[in-house]
Order: structure tokens, then C-alpha cells, then sequence
DNA sequence: AATGAAAGTGGACCAGAGTCCGTTTGACGT
DNA sequence: ACGTCAAACGGACTCTGGTCCACTTTCATT
């Protein structure tokens, strides 16, 4: 087995480039630290791929890493902190692809149908990262003040409001991220065993009620 | 401070009698367990009561009810366990209030409006018992699969059905019960500091828009 | 009333997340 | 090269949820 993002190229994600807000006026990270951020992210990234993301803790990664468990601590807050930043290189693709990417999904297309491919794309992204979502959120109330959540907040919000939709449009977008929510698209899919095709009709029904005209 | 759940009458939720499903082909409980779960769970309640759902340890819960920590673990399997039986009164009378009680809220009104009235009904509830509700939602994945979500599920999806809603009745009764997922609420209102009004009226814009005919 | 087995009890115990703090190290000015 | 010190380190420690199991209690039966 291999690294948990399934990509090649790139072993491991950087410090972090975000796409969107963030400004980050830091000072670079001193030589240790960078060199154990990296191995730790090398080694959680392995592990997680070996027992997946629920049955890794964080002792095991710093053993695996050869590093203090404070460290891991320093490095990345938490347990959660740790999992977004694995997840950190695959969601900036991710936000790339809906923000810049080619259409319907990026811009070029009408509203609505980039509103419809976001949220196909935002399901076959879970498809894969699930269980590190899930990991990362344990956070029983902060699962909706992430950045990752504000970006996608702000895009379909944009796209209802570009797609003439007139109405509390904050609201309506919490409602829509409501049917993309990791939890919930991990249980239907897991638990009551629905085929994707059908989550991802269910996307385009939903989408086509709330922002179809007559406002 | 008095009780958690901010009733007079009744202090504390008996071995439970579900308005729903549940077939308690179970013999009745030996007279030392019932006393010990009624002092556990007025133990219960009052610690959350003073402390906040969040700041109670069930070996604090143990030690106010002058019981072993196995004891309350044994009685109610976890700590998520525990809360849902802090619950349960309350959680009665709302699922009683939309399955029994009167109009526009019970059965006599059009379906549309009992599910308005229903969105209404389980906001304000969640207004009191949202803290109760986010510490009985600490496993990550089963927020899906509890009593009390298919009961709701069950009676969304019937209305709407009755309301003529074609499609995927299921899928859309998820979408609209996410909007009304605790964390969710928590966080408008909370976090984002959302009025109460607000939110309720973004539930009537959604069901407007999900139930709008013309399938 | 005696009895035996099923149900219940309680606290020692374990695991894992997160904190603390004395020690080490690397960047930088001299 | 060397001195300085903020940053980083690491592992012992704490806190809490959850398990385990040897012992006790209840209660149906006789």
C-alpha cells in the first residue's frame, strides 16, 4: 500500500497554499520543524492508508514518524488538524477545479449547471475522502466554521445568486451543503446502501427545486 | 438550578415508552437497576443543568448518583446513550405533538403546512435541548441511524407524499432534515448569530420550494 | 425460608487525546 | 567561531470514555 491521496506526483502537501482566504503573514518555519511537519505527514498519510483514518492514533504517528507526540500536537493542533492538512492537497485540486477549472463546472457554464456539477464533483471527492472527513470533524460544532466550508459556501452562493435566485440565499446555501454533508452522504451511501448515481440525482432534484424561476 | 429539562410535572423520563417502532419484548427491569437509573438520571440532569451537557463526565454522573462507573454504562451503553435518555421526555412530546397533536402542526391541515409547521416546531425544540442534542451526537456516523431521526424522516417523507411531491421522496426528506440538523442550527444561530425568525423563515422558503407544484 | 442462577454492581484498569515543562536546537547578530 | 534566545522538541502526565470481572443482590421456585 501506498500514500493515502492516491495521487503520484506530489508525496505530501506544503505548509499550505490556500485557494481562497488566509493571509498568512508567518515567518517560515525553522529547518526541524519543517523536516518533522513533513514526516509526520509522510507517516500519517501512510498509516492511514494501511488501517484507514479512524484506527490511527496519534502516539502511532509519532512513533512512526520518530518524533515526540508533542510535536504532533504543535504541529497541527489535533487529531482533526491532522486530518485536514492530509486532506489539505486533495481539497485545493478540488476548490481549483470549481473556482478555475474547465466548464460546466468552472466558470463559462450557466449558474445552475455549474451549481449542479459542484455538487457532483463535491460528491465524488467524498467518495474518496470520507473517512478522513469524517476524522477531521469530530469537532462536534466547528465542522461548519472551516475555511474548506466557507469556500464552498461562498461558490454556491455566488452561483444561486448568479442564477437569479432571489430568497435568503445564506440560508438556502446552508440548506444545499446540508445534502453534501460528509455524515450524511457516508450513511447513505454506507448504510443504506444507495448507489452514487442516485445521491447524485438526488443533487440535481434538489438543486433544480430550489433555484427554479418564479423565484 | 433545577431539573435539565425545564418541565415541572414529571422530573425524570421513565424506562421509556416510544411513540414509534421499538418492540420492548423485554422483561421488566429488577428493582436495584430501576432505582439506579432514576438516581442516575436525575443526577444526570441536574449536573447538566448546572455544568452544560459539555462539561459533564459520567464519573461525575457515577459519583452524584452514589453509584460505580460501570453502572451508568452499563444502564445506558455510552455517553451518548445517557443524553438521548435526558432526552426522551421531551423528544416524546414534540414526536406526539406532530404524530397526534392538533392542527396545523398534527394531522387535519394540508400537508404543506404540517410541514412548515413541523420545520417550526423542531427548531424550537432544538432551541432548549441543542446542547443535549450535539452530546448525544458524538459518534460520527450513527447521527444518522437514531429512533428519533427515522421517526422524523418517516413522517417528512409521508407529507410529502401526501403533498404530491414526485421524485425522490427520500433523498429530498434528507435534504430538508438537514437543514434542521443540530449542528447546523447550533451554528446559525450561534455562531453566526442568526435571529431565531430568520431561520424559520429560510425553513418555509425551503419547503415552498421543495413542494412547489408543477413537480 | 432456603436456594441457585441470572442480573446487577463497582471500582480497578486500559487506551487514546491533549497538556506541561525542562531540555535542545537552529537562526542570527557580532 | 561564538553567544543568545525564541522556537521547537519529546516524553511524562492528566483527564475521560469505556471495558472487565470478581463479587453481591434480586427473585422465581421449591
Amino acid at each position: 500500500m501506498s500514500q493515502y491521496p492516491p495521487a503520484q506526483g506530489t508525496p505530501v502537501p506544503e505548509p499550505s497554499v490556500r485557494v481562497l482566504p488566509v493571509v498568512d503573514g508567518a515567518q517560515p518555519e525553522r529547518a526541524d520543524a519543517a523536516r518533522n511537519r513533513a514526516r509526520l505527514l509522510e507517516a500519517a498519510s501512510r498509516l492511514v492508508a494501511e488501517h484507514g483514518a479512524g484506527h490511527v492514533t496519534m502516539e502511532a504517528v509519532a512513533a512512526a514518524a520518530s518524533v515526540g507526540k508533542g510535536t504532533v500536537f504543535r504541529r497541527f493542533g489535533d487529531r482533526a488538524g491532522l486530518m485536514r492538512a492530509l486532506l489539505d492537497h486533495a481539497e485545493q485540486e478540488y476548490q481549483k477545479a470549481f473556482l478555475f477549472g474547465p466548464a460546466p463546472l468552472g466558470p463559462g457554464a450557466p449558474a445552475a449547471e455549474r451549481l449542479e456539477a459542484f455538487g457532483i464533483a463535491t460528491l465524488r471527492h467524498l467518495e474518496t475522502y470520507v473517512d478522513l472527513y469524517l476524522a477531521s470533524e469530530r469537532c462536534p460544532t466547528r465542522r461548519y466554521s472551516f475555511p474548506a466550508r466557507a469556500v464552498q459556501a461562498t461558490h454556491v452562493a455566488a452561483l444561486l445568486r448568479q442564477a437569479g435566485v432571489t430568497g435568503d440565499v445564506e440560508l438556502l446555501t446552508q440548506a444545499l451543503l446540508g445534502y453534501l454533508d460528509a455524515g450524511l452522504v457516508n450513511h447513505l451511501r454506507t448504510v443504506r446502501r444507495l448507489p452514487a448515481e442516485r445521491v447524485e440525482a438526488g443533487w440535481k432534484d434538489l438543486v433544480a427545486r430550489v433555484v427554479r424561476e418564479g423565484h
